[in-house]
DNA sequence: GTCAATGCAAATCGTTTGCATGAAC
DNA sequence: GTTCATGCAAACGATTTGCATTGAC
C-alpha cells in the first residue's frame, strides 16, 4: 500500500517520457497531493494545500489546472462533479468505487457493489457499448444529519 | 402520454399558487422546452431554443437561469453534469432512468435496471443514509463509433 | 540549444446579482 | 396597490489563454 505511491510516480514518469514531454516537479506535487488526500479536492483546494505543504514551490493556479487536465487525460486521476460544489478530483491509485453523498453536510462515503458492477457490464453489452468507465452517486442524508 | 404535458403545467400552476408566487409565461416556456426536448439541454441551449421557438417572448438569459433553479427546486426538472459539457437539464415528467454516454459522439442512451435500483437501496440502508436521489452514468463508445 | 512547462496577468466562460421597470394577483 | 418576476447590465468565480521566461532534456 505504502509502496503504491512510488509506483504511481513511476507511472507518471513513464507516461511523460513516452509522450516526449518533460517531467516537472509541479505535476508530481499535484499528483502527490491527490494521492495523500483522504477527500475529493477542487483545483483551488489543491492549490491552497500546495502553498501550505510545499511553501517553497511557488506554483501558480494555472499550472495546477494544467497539471490536473494532464493527469486526468492520462488517467492517473479522475474527476466528479456533484451538486454545486464544483469539479473535484481524486487519485486513481485507489480501487474503483462509487459514492454515497450527504446533501446536508457534504460527507462522502465510498463503496463498491459487485452485483451492480456486473449489471452495468450487462447493460452496456445489451446496448453495444464498449464501457470505458462509469460513475454513480447516491444522494441522501447521512445518519448524523437525519 | 400527450396529455402528460398538460398535467405537468397544471402541477407547476399548483406549486406556484401554493407558494404564494406568480405564474409567469417565462417559467412555463422553460418547462415546455424541456418537456419537448429529446436530449439534455444546457441553460444556454434552452435560451437559444426559446429565441427560435418563441421569438416574441424576449426572455433574458438571467430569467432562464432563475426559472431553471426554481423548477429544479420544486422537482419538475433535474440536472446532471457530465464531463466537460457542463450542467444539463431534463424534464422529470419522464420516468427515472440512468445514462449510457458515448464519449466519442456524445450520444446518450437512457436505461433502467431494477436490480441496480434495489442494490442501491440496500447499500444506502447499510450506511444509514436516507436516499433522496441518485445518478449513474456509464461512459463508453457506442456501436457507431467503435 | 531546443522545446515544453511555468508564472503571471489578462481574457473568457458560465452563472448570479442589483436595480429599476413591468406583470400577476 | 402590493409584491414578485423580469430584463438588462454589471459583477462574480472558476477556468483558460497569451506571452515572456525558465527549466528539462
Amino acid at each position: 500500500m505504502i509502496n503504491d505511491n512510488e509506483k504511481v510516480i513511476d507511472e507518471l514518469k513513464k507516461i511523460v517520457k513516452q509522450k516526449g514531454l518533460k517531467y516537472t516537479e509541479q505535476r508530481e506535487i499535484v499528483l502527490k497531493i491527490l494521492m495523500h488526500a483522504q477527500e475529493h479536492l477542487t483545483a483551488e483546494e489543491i492549490y491552497n494545500l500546495i502553498k501550505i505543504k510545499e511553501p517553497d514551490s511557488n506554483i501558480g493556479i494555472a499550472t495546477v489546472y494544467r497539471a490536473l487536465s494532464f493527469l486526468e487525460e492520462v488517467d492517473l486521476i479522475a474527476s466528479i462533479t456533484f451538486g454545486s460544489e464544483g469539479k473535484k478530483y481524486e487519485s486513481n491509485a485507489k480501487a474503483h468505487h462509487d459514492h454515497l453523498i450527504c446533501t446536508v453536510c457534504g460527507k462522502i462515503v465510498e463503496f463498491v457493489d459487485e452485483e451492480i458492477e456486473k449489471r452495468q457490464e450487462k447493460i452496456a453489452k445489451q446496448n453495444n457499448f464498449k464501457v470505458t468507465s462509469h460513475s454513480m452517486q447516491l444522494y441522501g442524508i447521512c445518519s448524523n444529519c437525519q
